[in-house]
DNA sequence: TATGAATGAGACTTCATTCAT
DNA sequence: TATGAATGAAGTCTCATTCAT
């Protein structure tokens, strides 16, 4: 039995915002730095967006630059975590796995709001050194550790034909970074190469196999 | 008869200093708003990188923001055309005009300071759309249309299997993109993928080489 | 008969704090204002050293400079009326009279927290001249007026030499405040001229009495 | 015979300024330091003294801190120095060297502008140390020791009784010291005990002097 | 009564732009 | 043409004060 009593009092109103305050807060930041970039972005834009006044932002995150760093934190290597986690313990073929970690990659991290970081990371981290390293160690490297373990394991397999890794790893990279960048960009004075993000993709994963496939023609 | 006068004067030091003045604060520029960005690049550095004073900056270009879409014009595609000049006219095999196409896009863009202009144009394009129209057909319609037919003349004459030509050149700029980003990135926090450009754009056209080849199972 | 609610209740603990609450705060303020000077003070910083959140020290004082005032009210003089009371009916010797005067002038106020506010009216009464005229009243002319009727009386009486009043009554107080200044410096970069506050002041009354002597050559 | 190219060029109204600025804008806010304190002077209020605006001020000083630091800096111990630099080669008797100490001191620094800085350091100084420092240094070191020097060359050659020196100094020191600052107080709500600084500092040194003379009735 | 989240006026500081020289 | 002193709009950040709970 369930008893009025047992119910958790759901928290007064001034209580629930000001605990999803930050986030609220962290939100409009994304996309207003994003969108404008670190300097061109007011602080009282944020707030306005989020919902507050100037000086509660103030109240969350000691300074702008503060502001940007947990943007940065918060979204860095989000989804990516959960995105990779298990593809580590695949079982089927290597090809598969190569579709399954370039499928992943967008729903996970491509499609959602934290893509918007890449521009941010590009642009802005000669500023932030720290973020760099933050990215560098969320982001870069373990997309890149994934991706080398399964480009050996197709040529251990046979399923792909010798390849110099450490150079194929950026060229299966860049396609997706610069996915993002393109759909940043104002379609109308500039249109991103293509419009439908999974046709790049299923191109880029066919190309790709067939680049990697060993020579048949070869006796 | 006084012929002297009528002979071209050679321009006096100071005139021949103040001819090439705009061309100074260009080039100035163009390293400092690569380098920070054109918020965070005051007025005043450019003007003492390029030996000037502040005011002095202002006679040539009425604003901050003149000066900027004077550095991007002067820069966007101007090593760019001629290297794709006489591509169009290119008599060899379809594997070796890419290759080739790939190599010039190196030695004239990729490795000039143009080259700094992309990561530019990335971020700050938005709060300039007349820009982003220049790059857009200066630079990326251009390239587009080049390695659009490329591709189709390989696939008519049977070298290349019949891929979606739209999604695969986004694929193929994707790369040199991304490798002119990575080289803008400071270092220390944030290695490059590769250190090595020249590799990574070899490996780029063999395994896009190999990724084209028709099938050998269709005889 | 229930005459239990008729007797005075102890008041609960709550209640005793509650109402010690603005006593509290003072003493806290008292000591910010005097450390810090008023603008330098923040009212959080009040409150937090009273005990109390930043909202609760403006149920007792409408703003910050009510407090200040407040602060100023409650202190000054508050231990120079009795320090002074029963002076006026001394009946030693105007020396006695005038040695007592220094010692319970250190012993009720210069040796005080109540000194700190000599420095506080130096600096910041210009700002409240409400609270100038109170110190004149409560602080300044009480103890003019007394020193006046001592040099009277010992002039009368033949034990002092005949000085000018007007002038020689601010000649005895100018030590005692700058003593209590020297006191509130920081001792580590600006040591005051002695460490030893009764030593001074013994040597004050020694030199004082020396100087009010009359002259021996007047028989 | 004076030629009108020997004359020196006057130097143009702009360049005048621009040499004038520092000055004019220390002056304007030793002015309102003194009258309203560190923190409660608006920058902006400086500089419309000093008849520019805001933007000016910070080509001169890189912050407000700056700004005050060099007011201090420039008129600690300006008049000081000369006031007391031949007084230590003085020749005649011991009590006319004090009277001669007190006479320069008024005139060369109690009477001009600089005084009003022992408020301000009265107040300032425990958040600015490095000038403390230096106060102590310029001012009031060198001016205990000139005063110990004269009280124990009258005590060696007789002139003045044997006192103890170390607490005396600071003695003659203190109605100096207190008579700047009555004459900071507003004279409508807090007058200053004597409004004739000169007959004060007559009768100090007449009480002093007497206090100070050898007890004669001692055979 | 007590709290502490929220506010917003106001301060310091920067820097693109102007203009007298 | 060239200078660089001067400007002032605009941005970040602080903190006294308010008010819903």
């Amino acid at each position: 039995m369930n008893t009025l009593q047992d119910l958790p009092c759901p928290p007064s109103r001034r209580t629930r915002r000001k605990q999803a305050r930050p986030g609220e807060l962290l939100d409009a930041a994304l996309a207003l730095f994003v969108e404008k970039g670190f300097a061109a972005t007011r602080v009282e834009e944020v707030a306005t967006r989020a919902g507050v006044s100037k000086g509660t932002l103030f109240l969350y995150f000691p300074s702008k630059q503060a502001l940007f760093k947990a943007v940065v934190r918060e979204n860095v290597g989000r989804h990516l975590d959960q995105a990779l986690a298990d593809l580590a313990s695949y079982t089927g073929s290597s090809a598969d796995l190569l579709r399954e970690f370039l499928r992943r990659w967008w729903t996970h991290y491509g499609n959602t709001p934290a893509a918007g970081l890449c521009k941010l990371i590009v642009v802005e981290v000669a500023h932030f050194p720290e973020l760099a390293r933050d990215y560098q160690e969320q982001v870069v490297l373990p997309s890149h550790e994934l991706l080398r373990r399964v480009l050996e394991r197709g040529i251990a397999s046979g399923e792909f034909r010798r390849v110099d890794v450490a150079q194929t790893v950026p060229l299966i990279i860049a396609p997706l970074l610069q996915l993002v960048l393109w759909r940043q960009w104002p379609t109308d004075c500039m249109p991103a190469p293509t419009s439908d993000p999974q046709a790049l993709l299923a191109q880029h994963a066919d190309l790709l196999l067939h680049g990697l496939r060993p020579d048949t023609a070869t006796p």
